[in-house]
DNA sequence: TGCATGTATGTAACCGGTTACATATCCATT
DNA sequence: AATGGATATGTAACCGGTTACATACATGCA
């Protein structure tokens, strides 16, 4: 492997003419910058990565923690992250946690060793908060898509209450009064906010909330479909059902067919994200729209600004949402006496 | 931040008696043993990863070329390479190349600078053939999934043909005659491959091959949507549809069903890969089973392998496929006289 | 001519670990 | 008591860049 040293002999000049040919090369003069640069040529030469990372104590690589990639709307995020990295001379470490703390913790602690300039944190839980991981310093994040309550970093995330709550008021507009929702993990605040979405709709409409009326899900289809199965015994059925993602929605709608119902004649649904799959599905899924590669993208940009300039302000930013109505929600049937 | 100068300070040792403690702690005594623990644990040391890996040459990443990580089917595999990355201590750079081969390229570079120690990549091209990159060394390279014709490396792979053929087979069991296809793009090996094998069905059962038959997609939802809309105009429908994946295969179902037709009561629809989504969609859908994760881990752990023991020989390995019955293929109804 | 200023380049320290080699100490063997 | 070998630890070179500082030379001005 050629290295400098044998760059500058060839040039007959010195190391520290080289580097500076590649870092600024207007302070050389031209004659000396042509031999250098044709040395360069010559035996093929590429600064070794490695020790110019040491040097500058900076890998140029962001670490992405994420429970699964192999969620559709993750996959999108990561994507926007990777781009916008990509341009401004960013890698992506991918750091799947299955939504476990202790791996979360452990990929922090990579941070800490230096593996990563920084982290984007996709999930409401703060990876450096133990001190063993820390000794003093906070280490640069972004938190992005699910964000902690008191978050100590710049967020990104959509308004979810409000979100939620429109999804709902959609379905009130319909007729719907028996709404039921299926929820992610309880106690994500992702969760809590777009139950507290749905019952501000509820409740602004003199609908009484009930929590027999929550069924809990994972966000993976087979818990939609399991969820709905449940949900399906109850004495009396809801008309409309909000799944807190597409993939929830997707499984439940498959659910309901195999009971023989129809979506939307007899019980409408909704979902969260608007992934791809959202406008193929049968019948294709009334949702809440949101910009996940802009997520991804404005995450890595924030933590890259960060970074760069140390001093730059914690920011919380909020991204617009959209409901978008398909054929999966439609005008209550049932209408009590 | 503390590095090991620190620690041998405050133990009173030597730097190299820390890094033995670290590294080989059987080699030194019990009660230095002690000592420079302690200090560690005081100064909260972690040895700076960038110097280890700048010294030992290694950076303990793997670059991971794949084309999209908003296709399904890749995520599960990205997912998979991931675990098994984290199990044996290696990080997983997440590489989106768009499939466009000037980005591969300069990813590949990256390695060859020495970001990461190896590639795994999910497309049939060899980022570093140009010896722009590669002066002189061969870098270490696992091609999995779409596959070199004459990969010069360690390949895991389906036996797409044996599998295209068995699905096709499937259709012409049900009295299928008129089957078309929804390819990837043409010039993919993959797409060469279950052409080849859905050819060798027709053949067989004595049906004519007709490349009229042929439709172009780009495995995405929308791309099958489309292709659908153009089948549809042709003056004899097929009876049954091969898709060369799920997302084409949901599209088309959405499509037809937009004609007012039905899956599979007027058309017959296959897809590859089942993602999560095949037994979701409506009707749940016949695919090939692949095990996504299993590629992904086991061309993690042969990369691995690889680099931890150079001289591993190449390896060409063919992971099992298993056909998936569902409910979007039936017998064929209509009947020529 | 002499001195100040600017430009181009070289020398060597430095980043923080790892490790070959040197040294010191101790115990066993003859 | 002398020698040999094992064990424990220290010293310093090294990885490959970057960069502060030193040096050399040219040019401009008094």
């Amino acid at each position: 492997m050629s290295n400098i040293r044998k760059v500058a002999e060839l040039a007959g000049v010195s190391v520290a003419t080289v580097s500076r040919t590649l870092k600024s090369p207007d302070i050389v003069s031209p004659a000396t910058r042509d031999k250098v640069l044709k040395a360069v040529e010559e035996v093929g030469y590429r600064p070794n990565q490695m020790a110019v990372q040491f040097r500058s104590r900076r890998t140029h690589n962001l670490a992405v923690l994420v429970p699964t990639v192999a969620n559709t709307f993750f996959a999108r995020v990561i994507s926007g992250i990777e781009q916008a990295a990509q341009q401004r001379g960013y890698g992506v470490l991918l750091c799947n946690t299955q939504g476990r703390e202790e791996i979360e913790t452990q990929y922090a602690g990579m941070v800490a060793a230096r593996q990563a300039d920084g982290v984007i944190q996709l999930r409401a839980f703060n990876p450096f908060s133990g001190d063993a991981v820390t000794p003093g310093r906070a280490l640069p994040m972004v938190n992005a898509c699910e964000v902690l309550d008191e978050a100590p970093c710049s967020t990104i995330q959509l308004d979810n209450r409000a979100a939620a709550r429109e999804l709902t008021e959609h379905l009130i507009s319909l007729g719907h009064r028996h709404i039921a929702m299926i929820q992610g993990p309880r106690r994500s605040p992702l969760t809590r906010e777009r139950v507290a979405g749905y019952r501000d709709a509820l409740e602004a409409a003199g609908i009484r909330f009930d929590d027999g009326m929550l069924y809990g899900g994972d966000f993976t289809l087979a818990s939609g479909h399991r969820a709905a199965g449940e949900l399906l015994t109850a004495p009396v059925l809801p008309t409309a059902i909000f799944c807190e993602n597409d993939e929830m929605a997707i499984g439940v709608m498959r659910r309901i067919r195999e009971a023989g119902l129809s979506v939307p004649d007899d019980i409408s649904i909704a979902g969260f994200d608007d992934i791809a799959f959202a406008s193929f599905s049968e019948p294709p899924l009334t949702t809440i729209a949101q910009p996940a590669d802009t997520f991804g993208r404005r995450a890595a940009d924030m933590l890259i600004d960060l970074l760069e300039h140390p001093t730059t302000p914690v920011r919380h930013e909020t991204l617009p949402h959209r409901l978008v109505v398909r054929d999966s929600t439609a005008l209550c049937a049932w209408r009590p006496e």
